[in-house]
DNA sequence: ATATTTATAGATATTCTTATCCTTTTATAC
DNA sequence: GTATAAAAGGATAAGAATATCTATAAATAT
């Protein structure tokens, strides 16, 4: 088992694309996001959707639309992405999937887990999109990202060149 | 999205009732483990019949037979016990799942997913199952497990009364 | 206004996980 | 040996996650 879904996955990847391509100032079309992360078209069709209905990025209509994230919104997290996709579960629930686990009455794992759900949440909540954007890699072009992998070992001064605060 | 699959929190859970059975020296019949977990029984059988066909529990047919855990066996991990059934993807994969991502060329959020991943997997490799066993409570005839939470608010005699080391 | 572009919505397919049932094998008790 | 008890194995079903396709609605450009 991953820790996230695949949903959560492209979710993700999707979002540093567009935050990175809005503060750019540019929306970004569905198809050029799925060529850019590396995923199923229809099926990011799906989890773009849900997030614009979530209201955690925006998107337009017509010609020239697309998907954007504005300027007020740059500060969502990965916890904002992760449960609007997977649900709180993984931030909640008990490591062993027990209703009646609590502190006060702990499953058998619940005092090795407990930090481990908690150093789960912190990162995410403290980890915004924005964060991982300003640190991506696109190409010239602005169409691609280097190897889908967003930073990459390329020299310094083609990262500072690259990203725009 | 849970941590771990239901057949894990399944796995786990039965291992602990099971050693915690072996420990007092008997074998424990598939009926009784599920019902002292609270697990579909058939389903159990699946990974139960996983488990030993791995050998991390030992089974014997026939009258008086079951699932037990021979002593020299004892220190099996919960990391053995989820990889036996979720595989290794947790504790060696990218969050992001992708394939190229490493440290020379790590995903967006590889810098932060690495200690989490890293805690986990310690937390897994330093856990036994014995260990888990030996705090739980049994009931007086060893049938079931106090409220499916192994370890409870009962005070420390009925604790000490009931776990034989 | 019309054509074009793009997101939205709904329906369907596929695969994986979870769950159940039935038959076979193996060990014990008598 | 025969009956009985229990795990092992195979087949099937139900559900959820992943993925695809088609039709619809909205925005822009002309």
């Amino acid at each position: 088992m991953p820790l996230l879904s695949k949903s959560a996955e492209y979710a993700i990847r999707a979002c540093i694309f567009i935050v990175a391509r809005s503060q750019a100032g540019h929306k970004t079309g569905l198809k050029e996001v799925a060529a850019a992360i590396g995923s199923p078209v229809f099926f990011t069709a799906k989890i773009l959707q849900g997030l614009s209905r979530q209201k955690l990025i925006s998107s337009m209509k017509g010609p020239n639309g697309g998907f954007y994230v504005p300027e007020e919104a740059f500060d969502i997290t990965l916890l904002d992405l992760v449960q609007a996709i997977d649900g709180t579960d993984l931030f909640t629930e008990c490591g062993l999937g027990m209703k009646q686990c609590s502190d006060s009455n702990p499953c058998p794992i619940h005092d090795q887990y407990k930090p481990i759900r908690a150093q789960i949440t912190a990162m995410m909540e403290n980890t915004t999109i924005q964060s991982l954007a300003r640190r991506a890699i696109i190409d010239a072009n602005g169409k691609t990202i280097k190897g889908l992998s967003l930073k990459n070992d390329l020299p310094e001064s083609v990262l500072s060149q690259k990203t725009a605060g």
